[in-house]
DNA sequence: TATAAATTTGTAATCGTTACAAATAAGGAA
DNA sequence: TTCCTTATTTGTAACGATTACAAATTTATA
């Protein structure tokens, strides 16, 4: 789980980024919906209190972001990327039927052997089916 | 590791797929290269075979393929999208020095406590990094 | 306050994918 | 075989997400 950011500004100057208006609010949205949303869904959701706010601006913003190593991507489907300022090793899960993505612990960081002579930057638990939620309503 | 598939017309029709002459050259593609290769390379490699061969018909073949179940789609990077024959349980390593995309075996399927109650289609894990032959080359 | 640098914005371009309809090929009945 | 129906392939146009780019705005600095 994502250790709680006390002072975002802090964070995000931390990291080596300056913090405008613009990204702290894209931040704060991050660890704020635990929706992991899209490009599209935190326009959406930033427009109204940021009007002037321009998609290409998130673009901007969660590229650098992504460079300073404060949020990682999802790509659990292949048309939509979503992100995600919970930097702990953990799952994705996206039920099929409500759409919603969320997270799920990992037992233990397992080593893969054949991988021992590789080095890793990035790893990604998908899971993909229905949840719980789901499958009761769909036995009604 | 995928089972051998001898009678590659014979897989095919048992998945319910009619072997046309495209669909043949492009499952054997998928079976022959292990670059679990995209769209595009599918193309450039084929179309010297079958010059009439259009994208639509890969698009159209591999969706197809996907829905009867004798392909899986990998999204280990955001821009784009490839696909792959070996439906057994295993992982994805890509190195982003040579791009290259090699399968790694995984363990043992543990299963997530917290995923339980849920109903689960697919699962990937994505590893990214730099691969053994690349490192080496780089420490020169 | 003036100037330079950084950031944001809107528009146009790009690229992968899909929609669609015409062309071609395959299958089945007489 | 020939005719007719259906399936498959193809090319073009449309679409949507992302990026390139240059102008506009904001911020930092002298």
């Amino acid at each position: 789980m994502l250790e709680k950011i006390e002072n975002i500004e802090q964070y995000i100057r931390d990291a080596g980024i300056k913090p405008s208006i613009q990204r702290l609010k894209i931040f704060e949205y991050l660890v704020g919906s635990h929706s992991h949303p899209t490009v599209e869904s935190i326009y959406n959701a930033l427009t109204k209190e940021i009007p002037t706010l321009s998609k290409t601006t998130i673009y901007n913003t969660l590229k650098l972001f992504q460079k300073q190593g404060i949020v990682i991507i999802i790509n659990i489907e292949d048309n939509e990327t979503r992100f995600d300022a919970d930097l702990s090793y953990h799952g994705h899960f996206k039920c099929e039927v409500c759409k919603e993505v969320k997270d799920f612990p990992i037992p233990k960081h397992e080593n893969i052997d054949s991988l021992k002579d590789h080095e890793i930057s990035e790893s990604h638990f998908y899971i993909k089916g229905v949840c719980s939620k789901c499958k009761l309503k769909e036995n009604n």
